[in-house]
DNA sequence: TAACCGTGGCC
DNA sequence: TGGCCAAGGTT
């Protein structure tokens, strides 16, 4: 294997010796002083607000950040605030941001500050990745940026200036650790990172590369053999999983809906959202050879699901022709889901369906509306009591108009949306 | 190693 | 509409 960034197919250095080195670097600080841009955690600078601009970024555009962390910080100033939060406060505040586990490492890691660390972030990498949430990238992000120590930071930005830099087609996490380490400005590594960083977001984007206005294009590799666009190559990805959930939109004789909060782990854990069941599969939906057999459906599944009832009404809007099938078993296994929870009712209405794509799901929600005004069990396994201080009950009924205050995610919102759009008062007559 | 974990914008 | 992607980490 050719040693990285040594000679090339045209004979010229290409970061190769110390002197290439320091003129890239030169014009890559030139670079982020002049064309860097003016974001909110580029501001004011503390390691707290380095480490949740870090947090928010991960795996999230600087637009869908931008005004979220502004936010957080009037909410959580610092460590000591941020700890002092519950973890629905936490979550109500992240709501709409995605990948949730980092809200709750981010609330653990505060708390972890205050009682181990004395309120003060260390310093050391190797100290940083023992907080939970954070990585190889975040350390060195954060040593460099928030405390000037001289490590390299690597996330996708910086894989793809590297990878083209250096006509590398798929290089190993520790290769492009040891080439970002070899090119990072000695005494100024918070700035060299970011501007790596701020490169691959605003000149050596993904799809259309601004190369005529790279500050280093003439260091480039790719950019010399013509092959930017096939750096660094791109992994196949598997299909998103289909799945089917039936929705149940409980209400009570006073016109209350019922949350429940998912576990902490998994999917969308911590998060709120009305009871939710998965649907038995589509046959038309599953491929030969894969999922489940028609007879491994629950075996009322398929029944009707209002026998002996008034009959289901469909909101406007809701779907009644290729999705019948999951519409139908919807109201069923809606019921049963409440069954679990010890509540009896009955289903009055069907919402649209709610299609939801997550990044390796794709979701579409059946929401029933389920009246509970004729029962006698709303309140023995629902009542609000807490289970213990920090984890306060596991569902609750909720004003419809106070829903903003719990920490949905999308999908639940839309059903949210709907739900109230149908107006209440019509349904329970 | 590869799967899992959200969301919104873009084409 | 649907696939792809964006300042990763965890298991």
């Amino acid at each position: 294997m050719q040693a990285s960034g040594s000679k090339t197919e045209s004979g010229r250095n290409d970061l190769g010796d110390a002197k290439t080195v320091g003129e890239f670097r030169a014009a890559l600080l030139d670079f982020f002083a002049r064309r860097g841009r003016d974001l909110p955690w580029r501001r004011a600078r503390n390691p707290y607000r380095v480490l949740v601009s870090e947090f928010m970024l991960q795996q999230t555009r600087v637009e869908t950040v931008r005004e979220r962390y502004v936010r957080w910080l009037r909410r959580f100033p610092g460590w000591r605030e941020l700890a002092a939060a519950s973890r629905d406060e936490v979550l109500l505040e992240w709501k709409g941001m995605g990948y949730y586990a980092r809200a709750r490492n981010l609330h653990r890691t505060a708390r972890i500050v205050c009682e181990r660390h004395g309120g003060e972030l260390p310093p050391e990498p190797k100290a940083l990745k023992e907080l939970p949430g954070v990585g190889d990238y975040t350390a060195g992000a954060v040593a460099s940026i928030a405390f000037g120590r001289a490590v390299p930071a690597v996330d996708g930005n910086v894989r793809r200036v590297l990878c083209r830099l250096l006509d590398l087609p798929d290089p190993s996490p520790r290769e492009l650790r040891d080439l970002a380490a070899r090119l990072l400005h000695p005494t100024r590594p918070g700035h060299h990172n970011e501007a790596m960083m701020e490169l691959g977001a605003t000149v050596c984007t993904p799809r259309t590369p601004r190369c005529p206005t790279c500050p280093v294009r003439s260091h480039c590799a790719a950019h010399r053999l013509g092959t930017v666009r096939e750096r660094p190559l791109r992994k196949p990805r598997r299909p998103p999983r289909r799945v089917d959930y039936a929705a149940a939109v409980a209400i009570d004789r006073a016109g209350r809906v019922l949350l429940v909060r998912r576990p902490e782990g998994g999917l969308l854990g911590g998060m709120w959202e009305f009871p939710t069941a998965e649907l038995p599969c589509d046959v038309a939906n599953r491929r030969p050879n894969h999922g489940l057999d028609r007879r491994d459906r629950p075996a009322d599944a398929t029944g009707d699901p209002n026998s002996g009832s008034e009959p289901l009404r469909r909101a406007a809007g809701a779907s009644s022709n290729h999705n019948m099938h999951h519409a139908a078993a919807a109201p069923t296994v809606a019921l049963e889901r409440l069954a679990k929870l010890g509540l009896r009712g009955v289903a009055i209405v069907a919402l649209a369906p709610v299609r939801h794509a997550f990044t390796h799901l794709r979701a579409r929600y059946h929401p029933v509306v389920v009246s509970l005004r004729d029962s006698a069990a709303t309140a023995p396994p629902m009542a609000d009591a807490p289970t213990n201080g920090e984890d306060p009950a596991t569902a609750r009924w909720v004003e419809p108009a106070r829903l903003d205050a719990f920490a949905l995610p999308v999908a639940q919102q839309k059903i949210a949306e709907q739900l109230i759009a149908e107006q209440l008062g019509d349904m329970l007559e």
